[in-house]
DNA sequence: ATGACGATTTACT
DNA sequence: GTAAATCGTCATA
């Protein structure tokens, strides 16, 4: 019998963005529907949005809008947006309220509600059928596999019901890789800086 | 009011 | 590798 996972504490997000985004990896995250159905993964992929001087953050410049508000939210708030006409994103606000900082959620390997997940990805036409991995391997597909839109933007991930991140394995520096990060079109200086992490959850 | 664009995904050549 | 899908958001007017 294994002693439940422990939940984060707010200080867990009250860091510099870069080491939440660390420390994610390997971490569970844990979706429960209106239903009941439990779905969760461990988290293999983020991305720190770091703040106003990050040219590719939507608050950059200190932009404050109704859709990335949240992003300027306590630690541990979500953030979702929805771009490109048919995606959402799911983040995490870090660091304090009042600074927009938050880590963006790229990628997961699912450990529970593999085929509603399934179900979920596939509400529309497929040309081949899903494999596991590729269920949850891009920000898009994280949110249509877990059901995150709108509805849990601004959402308290210490008090929600419904989205929840628990302490998982602790990853090895030398099981993580840094990157810069995707879909960055032009930031300056931005574009190239390190910023996404990385871990494979299958053995090399 | 308008237009360009996007922290993406999928299918096709 | 390239392109289409698809629409809310934001800056400009």
């Amino acid at each position: 019998m294994q002693t439940p996972p422990e939940n984060l504490t707010r200080d867990f997000f009250a860091r510099s963005v870069e080491a939440v985004a660390r420390d994610l990896l390997g971490f569970q995250l844990t979706r429960t529907l209106d239903d009941g159905t439990i779905l969760s993964g461990i988290i293999t992929e983020t991305e720190a949005y770091v703040g106003p001087e990050d040219r590719a953050s939507h608050a950059f410049g200190g932009r404050r809008t109704a859709r990335n508000e949240h992003m300027w939210s306590q630690p541990g708030t979500a953030y979702v947006y929805f771009t490109y006409g048919m995606h959402h994103c799911f983040n995490i606000a870090c660091l304090r309220e009042g600074h927009p900082a938050a880590v963006l959620i790229r990628a997961m390997v699912p450990t529970e509600g593999i085929e509603t997940m399934r179900t979920l990805r596939s509400a529309r036409p497929r040309k081949h059928p899903l494999r596991d991995k590729d269920l949850c391997n891009g920000p898009g597909k994280l949110c249509q596999a877990l059901a995150i839109d709108l509805d849990l933007d601004g959402i308290d991930l210490l008090q929600s019901p419904h989205l929840a991140i628990t302490q998982g394995v602790a990853v090895p520096e030398a099981r993580i890789q840094r990157t810069p990060r995707i879909g960055i079109g032009s930031a300056g200086d931005w574009v190239q800086k390190p910023l996404r992490w990385v871990t494979r959850m299958d053995p090399t």
